[in-house]
DNA sequence: TTATTATTGTTATATTATAACGTATTATGC
DNA sequence: GCATAATACGTTATAATATAACAATAATAA
């Protein structure tokens, strides 16, 4: 099982997450010839920055403060559309949100834990889960081609927790 | 493993289909005293009848049509978090559409099958997926409450039948 | 440098969903 | 039955999410 349940819910030096998840987009890019410009750049680390997921006007007034200058929805839906593609962000199609790929490079299974109290969403890959999924697929017939799994539920923090509504 | 998959991809008596969901619907609704008016059962009739799952848009012309009269978008969306609610049907985040649910009396994984080709979407059941699932949010301490599936490729029908783009 | 391609800017608009308030209908107590 | 309350629906306006179309600019290649 891979995922960043722990950095997602723990303290920890999120800077170098965020460094480290740009290096790799901007490898991603050079394998692929693929441009990260400072729009694409910036709209990453804004979804790295947050521990929850941002929808595309959140990031249009964030990206707006970011560069300092008038964005239009069309540059932030580019930037999300040109993310996805390259598998480094992902859609929360619950919450029409966006999240950073904590491992863009594996295949993984785009199942994610959503914290109904904090908001907070932990990407998980878990080849039992896969496979059980693939198996049942085969059994009727069903060609897999890709999937989208949402669970929501509190967090390790928030179900410790349950008095503190939310986290900031 | 519990599934409509079969129904929904080979040729059956349909009309049966919807009219049991309906009487089931009205049982469901006696019970918990919930009051199951013409243009709930009208919706819930329009989305048994479409064997893929319909956007409130759609369900307000045909309900329009249906009822011979203008219909709202608030009167669609009322309707559709009613019949949520009891479990009637379900929203398919993904196609921002809604689907009967062929077993609202028994628990279930929200997992659905999705043609990328047809459009159709059949609902599965599944324990070992809810036990897999289930057990993956234990071990990160993550207290599940709810969950959305959602499984893209191709259906049965499709998937033997690649030549045909489309069905009506 | 120029031609070509890729990206971004800009305006307008499509699509999905809800707020607010008034009216009508249905159930309940008397 | 009738008054009352509760529930559902009608209506208008608007919020929130997403995309189409075309012009301007920037990056790359010839």
């Amino acid at each position: 099982m891979l995922t960043n349940s722990r950095l997602v819910h723990q303290p920890h030096d999120h800077e170098r997450c965020i460094n480290a998840a740009l290096l790799c987009a901007h490898d991603l890019c050079a394998e692929k010839n693929a441009r990260m410009t400072k729009t694409r750049e910036s709209v990453l680390r804004l979804l790295w920055q947050s521990y929850r997921p941002l929808g595309a006007y959140q990031l249009q007034d964030q990206l707006a403060e970011m560069l300092d200058k008038p964005i239009a929805p069309p540059t932030v839906y580019r930037a999300i559309e040109f993310l996805l593609q390259l598998g480094l962000i992902h859609r929360i199609h619950s919450l029409n949100a966006y999240i950073g790929c904590p491992f863009p490079n594996s295949e993984h299974s785009n199942l994610f834990m959503i914290c109904t109290q904090c908001g907070s969403a932990a990407e998980v890959a878990h080849n039992t889960v896969n496979n059980v999924l693939q198996s049942t697929c085969d059994k009727l017939n069903f060609t897999l081609q890709s999937q989208s799994i949402e669970l929501f539920g509190l967090c390790p923090r928030c179900s410790d927790n349950t008095e503190v509504s939310n986290r900031d």
